[in-house]
DNA sequence: AACCGACTCAACCGCCTGCCT
DNA sequence: TAGGCAGGCGGTTGAGTCGGT
């Protein structure tokens, strides 16, 4: 037996929402809140909707301060951030943007943002992007326990090998990815910051050294059995990527088999769109550990073992 | 002018969570 | 502790609009 409805479907009235129903709706909350329950607002106000949609008449279009349209490339910077961080989590991405409701950004990412992301603008972004793996550039994780790790694209067009640990973090982003860990499902990505000219990756070396110890010698393979979309899906295109293959690009591929909470449409998008390897350069950022919490018990990774 | 496909976005659906009893 | 309920949420739908032919 299904739940309950919360409402008589039959008796309520659906579609589009009359300027009356707006105003008395508007009217009645202004005046005296929501009491606290949707479900019996309707029948205190005198309107043959659902409680729920009433909420989300009031939500996501009556409520005061409400911007609507006209997203700044700020905000998109923040979404594309926030999303590629913890994924559709539209409640939790809107809550960073004052005014926007998750409906509107929600709809925004699915009609316009993801292609955006795609777009001419977009490949001008990726062709940024060097892929291949640079071996050299990690340190002995064994010997440096507590250090960082931070993942770059290297910018292709300056040849740039500077590491962009300089980059302002976002504190917005950054506090957010400190309370949210423990929705995040990879704890090594601890930030993922989105710029046009740059994608970089903040990682835990704790949790990346005792994955690693735990996982060892992850190859290709770990990646194309990971139960990760990334890793079945980008299996095929694989051979995109110029790997250095010797004990310092083992350490990038356990990083790259990290990367299970990137979305796959973003990854594969990267890749599919083909051309562009992929790749990531690992540099060291130095008595840096400000993200300063155990979160190894997390790791639990698919990996495939050699072994 | 008419048709048609693509796009947008408000609204709905149904599941999940957490609170209350 | 368990069950019921409302709120919250993300995925999906479909009517309206737009642009191309």
């Amino acid at each position: 037996m299904g739940r309950a409805p919360c409402c008589d479907k039959l008796a309520v009235k659906k579609g589009p929402w009359s300027p009356e129903e707006d105003a008395v709706l508007k009217s009645y909350i202004e005046k005296h809140g929501t009491g606290n329950n949707w479900i019996s607002l309707p029948q205190r106000i005198g309107i043959k909707r659902c409680g729920k949609s009433c909420r989300l008449r009031w939500l996501n279009y009556l409520r005061p301060n409400l911007k609507h349209g006209g997203f700044t490339d700020e905000e998109d910077y923040i979404i594309c951030s926030l999303y590629i961080t913890i994924g559709s989590r539209w409640s939790i991405i809107a809550s960073q943007l004052p005014g926007r409701t998750d409906n509107d950004i929600k709809n925004y990412w699915n009609t316009r943002l993801k292609k955006k992301l795609w777009s001419k603008q977009g490949k001008a972004f990726h062709q940024q992007l060097n892929v291949k793996f640079e071996h050299g550039t990690t340190s002995n994780m064994s010997s440096s326990p507590n250090q960082n790790q931070i993942l770059v694209f290297q910018d292709e067009n300056t040849k740039s090998n500077q590491p962009l640990y300089n980059q302002v973090v976002d504190p917005t982003i950054t506090s957010f990815a400190m309370e949210e860990q423990s929705m995040i499902k990879n704890p090594i990505l601890e930030t993922f910051s989105f710029e046009p000219n740059k994608v970089w990756l903040d990682i835990d070396h704790d949790a990346a050294a005792s994955a690693y110890h735990h996982h060892s010698s992850p190859s290709l393979n770990c990646l194309t059995t990971s139960s990760s979309s990334i890793g079945t899906n980008s299996s095929t295109q694989m051979s995109n990527f110029t790997l250095n293959n010797n004990d310092y690009g083992d350490q990038e591929m356990f990083f790259m088999a990290g990367f299970e909470n990137l979305q796959a449409e973003l990854f594969n998008g990267i890749i599919n769109n083909n051309t562009q390897e992929i790749g990531f350069r690992g540099t060291e950022m130095l008595n840096n550990n400000y993200l300063d919490h155990d979160i190894s018990s997390f790791i639990d990774y698919p990996l495939y073992n050699n072994e």
